[in-house]
DNA sequence: CGTAGCCTTGAAGGTGATCAATGTTTGTGG
DNA sequence: CCACAAACATTGATCACCTTCAAGGCTACG
């Protein structure tokens, strides 16, 4: 049990477990495996039989859905700290409703669905915890809708102040994200091409740098304006 | 107490306190009351201090949120045994993320949020079925995004099995909500006139009829037809 | 060193938004 | 009970944004 100590410190620093107990902590992860991705590598597949939930410890997963058209939607980016698939392990026969992959060097705390039903249910501070970070999601969902019938520009910019405020340190316009420009498309409903029309635009003004692991953002001003006014040339 | 009697067999009919006692029923909904709204009446104001929820026990409730263009987007559609503004009761300050406006005569058990953070939280059964509803409405929402890049006949179409699915018995494509073309753009992210472009095709082949107080499916497949295949002159 | 995935740019075309005008229904108060 | 305002429904014309298609270059990885 050695092993886990690094790993239950790293529970702590979450806001989900945040004043919690390590023995506390080490009961709640029972059974659990740190499990270590490479880019690409996916963790659960969509359609799949749900046995196990998880914690994102370090990196980032997308978790993303077939649709009718053979093309893929991102549904949401988790990062350290966020759960994935723990909302259906309450389900009788529970299959991923996503599948989650990783972006980039990245690792997951892997949980069988029988401890979430066991231990994580009984404890009500920890339930509470969930259900916050749930509505978190729905809130999320609702600012998407809320910008349907904004132009693309805006949803990129919202898209980008979104991943940089979910940072623990935002000041340096920082995300450690290798997001291409495929997944925001793929995460905003758009085209590539279109993705890449906007961007190109505000890579040339000196708005952001990407490189093939991470996104620096320079002048944030210029996003939050984009996504704020309804008028714009861009 | 005796007046209570009649809604907490309501409540025994809905999926969320099914098996419950009622004397268990009772405890939860202590301090609580009955409101009754006629058609456009709001219950909560986005953005206004939330200091309780509800349970829609007839009629229907819309959940919209205001947009940056001062449009509103409708958020979700709530139908009796549906739980509203629950999610945020155990927030520090929680404000309502959504107005709720009654669709026609509608009736919704208003609880004190001291309920839920003493009584609701403290009981699993009710966690855990709380956790599935906000699941599904994730699952709902996904299921919106997949049909980001479909034609706006197959969100529309989506959108009305999707009301019909959630209806009791759906068996004769009876959908009692007084569901306006404006609403239903205000769902999807588009405007009144594409809305009815596309309904008024269908009407005519009699694919369904609406009323003021309601909408009757006549060719459920039809709608099926256009929201599972992409390819479609309509 | 070849393939696959990603990025980029251009041209053409379409779906749906916007604007405008009019008809219809509902609810309200005199 | 009527008149009027307000909300909803409808139809047409125009236009913009974004998609689609096509083609080429770049980089990473086996």
């Amino acid at each position: 049990m050695g092993a886990f100590d690094g790993v239950i410190t790293e529970l702590q620093g979450f806001s989900l477990f945040s004043g919690f107990e390590r023995e506390a902590i080490k009961q709640l992860c029972d059974s659990s495996r740190v499990i270590i991705n490479r880019h690409h590598e996916t963790v659960f597949n969509f359609g799949d039989e749900a046995t196990a939930f998880g914690v994102v410890l370090s990196g980032a997963y997308k978790l993303s859905r077939p649709t009718a058209g053979g093309e893929d939607v991102i549904v949401y980016f988790s990062t350290p700290g966020d759960v994935v698939a723990a909302f259906i392990m309450t389900r009788p026969n529970p299959v991923y409703p996503v599948s989650v992959v990783a972006m980039g060097p990245s690792r997951l705390l892997k949980i069988p669905r029988a401890v979430y039903n066991s231990t994580w249910v009984r404890n009500p501070t920890l339930v509470t915890r969930m259900q916050m970070s749930l509505s978190g999601r729905i809130g999320l969902f609702q600012d998407q809708k809320a910008l349907l019938r904004a132009p693309l520009s805006s949803k990129i910019a919202a898209l980008l102040i979104g991943l940089l405020d979910k940072q623990p340190d935002q000041s340096d316009g920082y995300i450690p994200l290798p997001l291409t420009r495929k997944e925001i498309a793929d995460s905003l409903g758009s085209s590539v091409e279109s993705v890449i029309r906007v961007m190109s635009e505000w890579s040339k003004r000196g708005v952001f740098e990407t490189t093939e692991k991470h996104i620096q953002i320079l002048k944030p001003e210029i996003l939050i304006q984009e996504f704020s006014s309804q008028t714009e040339t861009t």
